[in-house]
DNA sequence: GTGGTCTCCTA
DNA sequence: GTAGGAGACCACA
């Protein structure tokens, strides 16, 4: 090397981490392997290299170097044994991309550096002051902070994420001194993420000062008596010995014992095919091809290298060192092992953080109240040292689009976590409802401009359980929120199905007593329940902070466990494809809502009023006596008991069963009084449900309707909606379609409504490869008449309803796991003759009866069957001896692949729809609702043409390019003023 | 006030 | 026969 040079140096354990957080996650195409870190250190690479041949940048490297730490153990530990040691272990999926990025750095031909018992920092240090020596400049691609006290006069630092240079004016501007005194700096801060003990109560602004005051760490401890603040003096003094040690441990080695010298260092040109080899096995085409381009390979004539992935996360600092008491693990690479990392598995991993999870016991005294933007302040900081910022805000409601913020609570580490009180009232409200804001609270909007940027930083990521309320609640406040993770999504993932995915199965009180063996403290403990129930911002701010803080510990805590079995189970590109995306989709759609034209339920609910009266009115005359006609026990009692009325059935629990079915039937025989009944009934539950409900829940600000989509409640993977639930608004009776009519487009508005066809019957003859099914629906026939056709020769051409009506019963029977008595009860037929069709139905189509087989027997050996994306659903009591539980969950088991696959099918839709319009120009064509198998959208009239083939081709191709269904997928759209005309 | 039961709305 | 949510009633506390 020689004056003029250049050398590169890239901190590849630190890029690691970063670039982890700060990319959308990302995995390989076809097996789900997770290279999204992998994919940004390519094309960091590439650049800088690229860079390198494009002689009009300014800085133009000639040596060329990537550096990585090599193990846990490393000379500091031996110094002060705790260096380090609290740190947690990396996310799951991060753990193969450590040595896919290593093998991607020999693929650039880079010198891929490391070094036992040495950190990347030290081997830099040396670097660098070799390349000084021989009057050279370095610069290190990094923005770590330890590396900073190397900047100099020939030394500078690069940040590639935020394209920008770390100069010594970079350096006092961040933290207040120049590069050669930052390690004093940090040797009187400390560093909670390396173990760094430092002084405690002393921050980088106090360090800073004093250093500026005293000059150096040595005058300053020697002077410390002539400190004037009492607390600051007496620490300084009592920990003195602390800091010199801190300041061991951050004063990096310069000269570690190299064994490639600069002149090894020297960068030469690509290797176009090795790298493509490299860039085609990890499926990144777009790099590929620019590779390709600049190099003048030929991409197609080379083959995808073969690539080693290791789940062992080689040499990525003592990350692992938690698996200590794990089970064994595998040697790391071939001659590495003896002193080599930690080597952990995936399934390893996840036991390990279980059983740590199990034994950390959570303590609620060490939970702190945040009351000075200052500790806030340095609260987030940290969260940017972690990356990790575990999040849950209290608020007065439950209802994120009308909820106010109360506080919110946040936990860096396991354990450290605090509550911001925000606006926390005293009790004397009055008639305006107010009462006083309690003193001891940062101001709102400061609280917020602090929380801000954190939240929006791609490079830390938020944690929350069921995160899409805070999402929506914190972007109603002007606070955008990512990367998030969602702790219960994750466990819906893992362990959904029927057992654990009813209501509350992913709960975060459930979570945490399965899997921390802690309960967290009930909200009714804090805010009371009943009559006695109070908002938060009433609660006491201590007995907040123990509540709010835990459930952000709780959260963070949960996430260590729970993540790493995303990929032990093989479920990362689930969570990655079919939830982490869809929570700001969803989150949208939320905040959008609908609009509801309350005149049109007004008036509605009038007409259906006055209808019932005149039906009750009749019904007292023909039963001969006033009684409550919405009580199933009184009308139970008069219809069968006292008047004696035949066909009689009992309900579970001895009831007379009052059904309308029961009704319908006694009215076919002509009876008045149960027709006027089902009459009644049906106008009262139009009115009581859906025209008086719908109105209160229009929102005051928006004047929407806000409905809540609950992502983890179901079994199978579809959606829920509650509050209100608008995946139930009548359709089938004319007089239900009314209230339809209510949903309407904003004034020069449509509203776009695009259904699948027959998407469950279509995903049935994709996953049982039935030949007729396919040829039907590639052909676009009637499938319930060709089903007919088939079962009872009859031809299409002039088949009587009731047939088709029949064949059509079948087809919806088999998806739910057909019975006899099902079907029987379905077409109100014997069970015998139901009992033939399905024989019937086996025989001409062998292919269902064979799927149905392997189902069951898939779900009982393994307890879980899957849809055609891998999502799972378990269902453990198929092994049940009580045979009505079996064969309920024999037919849960076959329904959950073909319901689930759909439902997977439109949420692939829905994660991709936003762009799709976006790319087409139709950024303003918005999302509303969903619907199971269907879409609603409003649109500005103008875009309507425009919007519905988009939308369309979208749904269509859902399933592509996971899976490549056997048959076509077919969506009907249309546009109209009101929902009722849309669909 | 809470929880269970019945009924009924949807895909 | 599958998957949900919600309102009304009623017996329990």
């Amino acid at each position: 090397m020689k004056k003029g040079d250049h050398l590169f140096l890239v901190d590849g354990s630190g890029y690691i981490f970063r670039a982890y957080h700060a990319l959308p996650p990302l995995t390989r195409k076809s097996d789900g392997l997770p290279v999204g870190a992998v994919a940004g250190f390519c094309n960091m690479l590439w650049k800088l290299v690229q860079d390198a041949r494009n002689t009009d940048v300014g800085v133009v490297p000639t040596h060329f170097a990537v550096i990585f730490d090599y193990s846990a153990k490393t000379f500091r530990n031996t110094m002060y044994p705790e260096y380090k040691a609290n740190r947690s272990a990396p996310p799951d999926d991060l753990i193969p991309q450590f040595g896919l990025i290593r093998q991607a750095t020999r693929a650039f031909d880079l010198p891929c550096l490391e070094i036992e018992g040495y950190e990347a920092d030290d081997l830099i240090a040396t670097y660098a002051r070799l390349a000084c020596e021989a009057g050279g400049d370095t610069t290190i691609i990094s923005s770590d902070k330890d590396l900073m006290q190397l900047v100099g006069p020939t030394v500078s630092m690069y940040d590639p994420m935020k394209d920008r240079e770390i100069k010594v004016a970079e350096v006092i501007e961040k933290w207040g001194v120049p590069p050669e005194k930052m390690i004093d700096l940090q040797a009187l801060t400390g560093d909670s993420i390396d173990n760094v003990p430092g002084v405690p109560g002393i921050g980088p602004k106090t360090a800073a000062q004093l250093l500026e005051q005293f000059g150096d760490l040595d005058t300053l401890l020697a002077r410390a008596s002539e400190i004037k603040q009492n607390k600051r003096r007496e620490s300084i003094i009592e920990h003195a010995e602390k800091a010199r040690i801190s300041r061991e441990l951050v004063r990096l080695k310069d000269d570690v014992p190299l064994v490639e010298g600069l002149d090894d260092l020297v960068l030469q040109p690509p290797n176009g095919p090795k790298l493509i080899g490299f860039l085609k096995a990890m499926e990144f085409s777009t790099l590929t091809r620019r590779v390709a381009e600049a190099t003048g390979a030929d991409a197609a004539a080379i083959e995808a290298a073969p690539v080693d992935v290791e789940f062992d996360g080689k040499a990525h600092g003592p990350d692992l060192d938690e698996g200590d008491a794990a089970q064994p693990a595998p040697a790391g690479p071939a001659g590495e092992a003896a002193s080599g990392p930690q080597a952990m598995t995936p399934a390893a991993l996840v036991t390990a953080r279980a059983e740590a999870a199990a034994a950390n016991r959570i303590d609620r005294t060490a939970y702190v109240t945040i009351r000075d933007l200052a500790t806030l302040e340095a609260w987030l900081a940290d969260a940017r040292e972690t990356g990790i910022l575990s999040i849950d805000t209290e608020t007065t409601s439950l209802f994120p689009m009308e909820a106010e913020l109360v506080g919110f609570s946040i936990a860096t580490r396991p354990g450290k976590a605090a509550y911001v009180p925000l606006s926390h009232r005293n009790g004397k409200g009055d008639l305006l409802g107010g009462g006083e804001l309690i003193e001891g609270q940062i101001p709102f909007h400061d609280a917020l401009a602090a929380l801000k940027p954190v939240l929006a930083d791609r490079s830390v990521l938020k944690i929350g359980q069921n995160i899409k309320y805070d999402w929506v609640l914190l972007y109603r406040l002007g606070l955008p929120m990512a990367p998030l993770d969602d702790t219960m999504l994750i466990s819906y993932v893992l362990d959904g199905g029927s057992s654990s995915g009813n209501t509350g199965g992913h709960g975060m009180d459930k979570l945490s007593e399965r899997w921390l063996g802690h309960i967290p403290i009930p909200y009714k403990d804090v805010a009371g329940s009943g009559k006695s129930q109070v908002t938060f911002d009433m609660v006491d701010i201590d007995r907040a902070t123990a509540y709010a803080a835990e459930d952000a510990d709780v959260a963070l805590r949960l996430w260590q466990v729970l993540k790493p079995r995303l990929v032990a189970d093989g479920l990362t590109a689930v969570y990655e494809r079919l939830e982490r995306p869809l929570i700001d989709v969803i989150g949208r759609m939320e905040r959008r809502g609908i609009a509801v034209d309350r005149q049109i339920l007004s008036r509605l609910s009038g007409d259906f009023a006055q209808s019932a009266a005149a039906l009750e009115d009749e019904i007292y005359r023909l039963a001969g006596e006033r009684f409550n006609i919405g009580s199933p026990k009184q009308l139970g009692d008069i219809l069968f008991g006292r008047m004696g009325f035949a066909g009689a059935t009992k309900t579970a629990t001895g009831q007379w069963s009052t059904s309308a079915r029961i009704l319908e039937d006694l009215a076919a025989e002509g009876h008045e009084l149960p027709r006027k009944i089902v009459d009644w009934r049906q106008l009262t539950k139009l009115k009581s449900t859906y025209t008086d409900a719908l109105p209160g829940y229009i929102n005051r600000d928006t004047k929407r309707v806000h409905t809540c989509y609950s992502m983890a409640s179901t079994s199978t993977g579809r959606l829920s909606s509650s509050e209100p639930n608008l995946q139930n608004i009548p359709i089938r009776t004319v007089e239900g379609r009314k209230i339809r009519t209510a949903f309407v487009a904003e004034p020069g508005h449509k509203l776009i409504s695009a259904d699948y066809s027959q998407i469950e019957l279509r995903v049935l003859a994709h996953v049982a490869d039935i030949p007729q099914l396919r040829q039907a629906f590639a052909d676009g026939i009637d499938i319930h008449a060709m089903t007919a056709s088939e079962m009872f020769s009859v031809p299409v051409e002039g088949m009587p309803p009731e047939v088709r009506r029949r064949a059509k019963a079948i087809n919806f029977g088999i998806i739910y796991g057909i019975s006899a008595f099902g079907l029987a009860n379905q077409l109100s037929i014997p069970r015998e003759e139901a009992g033939a069709y399905i024989r019937k139905y086996f025989q001409r189509f062998p292919g269902i009866r064979d799927y149905m087989d392997a189902t069951k027997a898939t779900a009982r050996d393994k307890g879980f069957v899957e849809t055609i994306f891998g999502r799972r659903a378990h269902y453990p009591e198929i092994r049940s001896s009580n045979p009505q539980v079996r064969a309920f969950n024999e037919r849960a088991a076959i329904n959950a692949p073909i319901q689930g696959s759909a439902a997977d099918i439109i949420r692939r839709a829905m994660v991709r729809i936003e762009d799709a319009l976006a790319d087409a120009g139709l950024d303003d064509v918005e999302m509303l609702l969903q619907v199971h198998d269907e879409l609603i959208f409003e649109a500005p009239e103008s875009r309507v043409e425009k919007a519905i083939p988009v939308i369309r081709q979208v749904m269509e191709h859902a399933a592509m390019p996971a899976v490549s269904m056997r048959v076509p997928l077919h969506v009907d759209a249309r546009a109209a003023d009101n929902w009722d005309e849309a669909h």
